[in-house]
DNA sequence: TTTTAGCACTCTTCCTTTTTGATTGCTAAA
DNA sequence: TTTAGCAATCAAAAAGGAAGAGTGCTAAAA
């Protein structure tokens, strides 16, 4: 689809740019990349890549800079696989080795490491609960009035929530109700707790209505619930040159704490292993200076979370989806 | 110590240069607030209140800013009393009414309306769980080799965590941990919770260390693990003028990026019901540009958690004072 | 003694103009 | 098809100048 020489040059000026930020002249790349033609050669072939869109120009007199339909190919076709060196890999083993009782704390490593070796912002999330299957609840008395529910799902995802009452709640009627949801709930997936169990309860316990009801609605609440975003490395974008900009810096932080947008980011498309979103690629009008770059964790092909990163257009591609590689194959257990 | 006429120049400078963020001039004072004399005489003063420290000159020809002194002075004497509108208690009210089970989400909205109020970036974190006594402690069994301890300490924050074993846990086993910690650490402080019981159990029930071992070091870190910090209104800063410089926002983002600074300020100092920290006060090099402000959560006199605004020093210091004391005070039970 | 009007002086800010230098696109020769 | 050469373009930096806000000082007024 497009020559050899047209790629060579293409992949320069894009790698070039990602290092400098910089429009790319033709003569730089002369310089630079041995191509074997000379500037004006390159500054033929920079026109046609202009008028087939892959490289656009701030103003008439500038070098080029790569426009979005650019990077894509660039991603898609020219990306340097295992952009990764030994030393990299060996952090990020030693931090993955960290023993963790919580899956929920594995995959934050995991997003901390990423922001450490790539530099950009990273973030991540945990899994939609209403997508697993429940292996076990219990409830525990805390006090007399506190009620705490446990939910263990069959990715081994623990979700636990605590209940008040107006009134004593005594050890019987956590037995029972430990006995009715482990009975009833067992194995089925977790927003199927609502209805039918309700009526169940109602039809054939004749339970307290004032015990019932406080539970259904906070159980409902937690499964529900969008789970936690974490953050790292959000200082790490000022380091950038885009940053320079004072509308893109606030544009920037608008983003990060406007959690829905993020969570919107992290909870679409998983058509492939690593999703990268360029730019206007993305839906969200704040999203066209940015570029995204996704993967899901994963134990055993059990969705476990997804994890992200969140830079300027000029990213670092090949490595960012290297390192991400990289770690997904160690969280999936090597 | 300050004539009445200064300290009503002093009050008038600094009130503009709240609201406008520009050097204040003798003529913009004469204007705007009626103070009886020519704005030669203001100028006389004011070449008084910067020999003693109060005001600042950014050049030669410029008007006045408050120094560090000036906003001190500022705040010790010169603040308005409920600098709050009736529209902004109703709001606030109607937010602290929202019904929660855990005491860390009252903290949080608290967090959160206080941001939303007074257009600062607010933070919050946890009382210091060391700091508190047992109520409380539950063992549950998940599946077969998982366990989570549940905490309840007197001032009614629930602490939870999961234990993972090597080898099967029988119900057992769970009762009689359920036993043992009960009896012997109901009442005691939380920081208690480690060597004398390690030895109570090995002495007296002759536990298996595989089970003992795990769980003790699970329970250390908790107790002593950090609580969450939790911030809102990152962006808000961005509104600011002061903002427009680069080297403040990155400072800013770099500042509560780095969690352990952001901790440390709402972990030091209680003296007062308000803390007021101006620019250089604080003894972190990083915070000589902004104002920190905090206060703690407290219910019936119990340290539910410290809540804290972070701002330019061109704070306003009556509004955000105003607003803390009247959350204070709701959250403490009217 | 205190206050105030008047005014020269100082600096920043904003605007315009000039200069510089990088880079292109085109032309014509290789 | 490639390349050397060169005029044309335009942003960015530097330089210059005008405007205006504000001060500090002096001398008169209260």
């Amino acid at each position: 689809m497009l020559e050899e020489r047209k790629k060579k040059i293409l992949q320069a000026i894009i790698d070039e740019y990602i290092n400098t930020a910089e429009p790319v002249s033709s003569g730089a790349i002369e310089k630079k990349y041995r191509l074997g033609c000379s500037s004006a050669t390159i500054r033929n072939e920079m026109v046609e890549l202009e008028k087939t869109g892959y490289l656009e120009k701030p103003h008439t007199s500038s070098g080029r800079v790569p426009s979005a339909k650019g990077y894509r190919f660039y991603v898609d076709e020219l990306i340097k696989e295992d952009d990764i060196s030994l030393q990299e890999i060996k952090y990020i083993q030693s931090k993955l080795e960290t023993k963790v009782n919580e899956i929920e704390e594995l995959t934050q490593i995991a997003t901390s490491t990423l922001s450490e070796v790539t530099h950009y912002t990273s973030v991540s999330i945990g899994p939609r609960a209403n997508f697993q299957n429940i292996e076990e609840v219990k409830f525990v008395l805390l006090g007399t009035r506190m009620l705490m529910a446990v939910i263990l799902t069959d990715t081994g995802i623990v979700k636990e929530t605590i209940i008040k009452f107006d009134e004593d709640i005594t050890e019987q009627q956590v037995s029972t109700l430990n006995f009715i949801f482990n009975n009833k709930l067992k194995g089925k997936p977790l927003d199927e707790i609502d209805k039918p169990l309700e009526e169940y309860i109602f039809s054939e316990m004749n339970y307290s209505l004032n015990v019932i009801k406080p539970i259904m609605q906070q159980l409902d609440r937690v499964i529900n619930e969008e789970s936690k975003l974490y953050l790292e490395g959000a200082n790490k974008a000022f380091e950038l040159p885009e940053f320079k900009s004072l509308e893109v810096a606030r544009n920037f932080i608008n983003l990060i704490d406007t959690k829905e947008v993020v969570r919107d980011l992290l909870n679409t498309g998983f058509a492939k292993d690593i999703n990268v979103y360029i730019g206007d690629e993305n839906e969200n009008e704040q999203l066209k200076d940015f570029s995204i770059i996704t993967f899901k964790h994963r134990y055993q092909d059990k969705d476990l979370g997804t994890i992200g990163i969140i830079g300027p257009k000029r990213m670092d591609y090949s490595k960012v989806i290297s390192v991400m590689k990289y770690i997904s194959k160690k969280l999936n257990g090597q």
